[in-house]
DNA sequence: AATTCGTGGCT
DNA sequence: TAGCCAAGAAT
């Protein structure tokens, strides 16, 4: 009698069904596999699709990104989100430019900013063709069902658990088609919503298939709501120039160039007598919706005076660039839809 | 341990 | 359509 084997009835189905035609999955160039690594954090596969090549294209190498300045890598990134993975990318690729050579192990992946153990385990897996365990939200869901785990997966007795659970699945022989199989197995078939069992693999032996669990798990926390913040965002345009400011390093938008943001409400009248800003001319309003946050954003537009652009550039740390030329520079989305609602 | 960090595809 | 959530890591 022939015994299941969860990786042996996997690979068989990837070898029909699975993904294999994807601009990262190539055999010759950790690199590459590294970039889509960061991109996909947290990001369909669709959505990077639009930025991978147009990267690599213009960083196809880890030197040519490493030796890159952080200004001619944020146009690159700007409107994937998450930015800190592009600073820690360009950080660490300039950290292997100058070893001139990529990490071997496990722990020298993990030792590079912005990569952690799941990426690391990738990297070893679809960078190296050696031996390495992913742990993604797909790894997740499909574990979550094929062992009915019905509790909170981020406990850490469980998260412990799941790493356990995937390493002893985890196959040595074609070890990375394994780990693009599993991806493609919970992107596919073992989807978030309506899993599509009846084309499964591994239906029969699907703890959650078993007990008419699959629509109930992965367990999912109560959402807490979103709460709603404002702020106002100065538009001050001389001529068709609008200053920018560049987002510091750390936190939301870090490293993008952005119109200057007031949270606090009485920062506006200090700025206004320090600047000797006169009469809004408009005002314009959007809504940005982030995954912690809506942002209520209030564009209040000046009209400049010429004598006042060198002074006010100083004053806010800024530099006055047309919203062409800032868009080339990276902005974030939110300040796309605050362009667009000026000029209306 | 709980937050922070973006954006868009999909239903 | 409003909400879910995606090839997570850092703090």
């Amino acid at each position: 009698m022939s015994m299941f084997v969860f990786s042996d009835a996997l690979l068989e189905w990837f070898d029909v069904h699975g993904r294999h035609d994807l601009p990262w999955q190539v055999s010759d160039d950790p690199y590459k596999v590294w970039v889509s690594e960061i991109m996909l954090q947290q990001t369909q596969v669709k959505t990077v699709l639009q930025y991978f090549d147009r990267f690599i294209g213009r960083f196809p190498t880890v030197q040519d990104l490493g030796t890159a300045t952080w200004d001619e890598v944020a146009p690159y990134w700007a409107g994937l989100g998450y930015y800190a993975r592009a600073r820690n990318l360009h950080k660490a690729a300039g950290i292997v430019a100058a070893q001139n050579h990529f990490p071997e192990t496990l722990e020298e992946w993990m030792a590079l900013p912005g990569i952690g153990r799941s990426t690391a385990g990738a990297l070893m897996s679809l960078g190296l063709r050696q031996y390495g365990v992913i742990m993604d939200g797909n790894v997740k869901r499909v574990l979550s069902r094929f062992f009915a785990i019905e509790d909170d997966l981020s406990k850490p007795v469980h998260e412990r658990a799941m790493w356990q659970l995937a390493e002893k699945l985890c196959p040595v022989e074609r070890n990375h088609d394994y780990t693009q199989a599993i991806m493609d197995l919970g992107a596919t078939v073992c989807t978030p919503k309506k899993p599509l069992c009846l084309y499964c693999p591994m239906q029969q032996h699907c703890k959650a298939h078993q007990q008419g669990l699959e629509n109930e798990l992965p367990f999912k926390k109560a959402k807490k709501s979103v709460p709603v913040r404002s702020a106002q965002v100065l538009v001050l345009q001389c001529g068709k120039q609008w200053l920018w400011q560049q987002r510091p390093n750390s936190g939301l938008w870090g490293g993008l160039w952005c119109l200057p943001i007031l949270e606090e409400a009485h920062e506006l009248e200090q700025m206004r007598q320090n600047l000797g800003l006169k009469q809004v001319a408009q005002k314009v309003g959007i809504s940005h919706s982030f995954t912690h946050f809506t942002w209520q954003l209030e564009g209040l537009i000046f009209a400049i005076d010429p004598d006042l652009q060198e002074h006010l550039s100083i004053e806010l740390g800024g530099i006055w660039m047309e919203p062409t030329d800032a868009i080339r520079a990276g902005i974030p989305t939110a300040m796309k839809k605050l362009i667009s609602a000026s000029k209306l």
